[in-house]
DNA sequence: GTCCAGGGTTCGT
DNA sequence: ACGAACCATGGA
């Protein structure tokens, strides 16, 4: 089976996600800094609290003191060390002028400076470079790896770098990247938390043949 | 009560 | 290279 095919199962399975939910492209990297390790309906808490304080901008964040940004941070968890990360964020942000100026880098350009900013790891700058600037870049997570080594489609132990590459060479020619990896991680996140947690015969992986559910076959 | 989320990133060893 | 630390919230 190749990723592309996986991807046309996944998408027939469960049609378009419409990622990232979001009103801005602000929202969109403040959110990928908050969903580090964290479920995602903690997130939304979050950033409603920083709407409902008019603290959704990098301006707001850098100049409010961490302990107050923490506070609003908390549903999110790890409030300490998020508030100091957000703020390193907006800060740098800032500093580079802003989604326009940024907007202007290449793609791999673009990619080494959001990953100078500390607290702002690969799959999170991916998440970045993907949803909020619209760059083909394939976002590589925990569930990528346990479904696709599962499927023998890749080696788990592998770097990020390489599964990375590895996902956007194998699908080098396909039309409107952008738009195809947007789906792809969504739908592979969204078959992950959906399918077979109760069933042990997929416990691993939802994707090989013994689903019960049978969705990707 | 236990486990697990769109579970990642940095720092110390 | 590997483990530890960071953390809230609710549903299964």
């Amino acid at each position: 089976m190749s990723l592309k095919q996986v991807y046309q199962k996944l998408f027939k399975a469960y049609g378009p996600q419409h990622w990232w939910p979001a009103d801005s492209s602000f929202e969109v990297m403040v959110g990928a800094i908050l969903t580090q390790n964290t479920a995602w309906t903690n997130v939304e808490k979050a950033i409603h609290n920083l709407k409902e304080n008019n603290a959704l901008n990098p301006e707001v964040i850098v100049s409010t003191h961490q302990k107050r940004l923490a506070s609003w941070l908390k549903p999110s968890g790890y409030f300490n060390i998020k508030a100091k990360r957000l703020k390193n964020y907006c800060y740098w942000y800032l500093a580079q002028g802003g989604y326009d100026a940024l907007a202007k880098l290449s793609t791999g350009d673009l990619r080494h400076e959001i990953l100078s900013v500390n607290g702002v790891g690969p799959e999170t700058a991916d998440d970045i470079l993907l949803y909020a600037f619209q760059r083909p870049v394939f976002v590589i997570d925990a569930y990528t790896r346990r479904i696709f080594s599962r499927l023998d489609l890749l080696d788990a132990e592998q770097g990020y770098d390489h599964l990375r590459h590895h996902f956007e060479d194998n699908l080098k020619k396909e039309r409107d990247r952008v738009a195809l990896f947007n789906e792809y991680h969504a739908l592979i996140v969204i078959h992950a938390k959906n399918i077979c947690r109760k069933k042990p015969l997929c416990q691993e992986c939802f994707l090989v043949n013994v689903c019960p559910y049978r969705l990707l076959q």
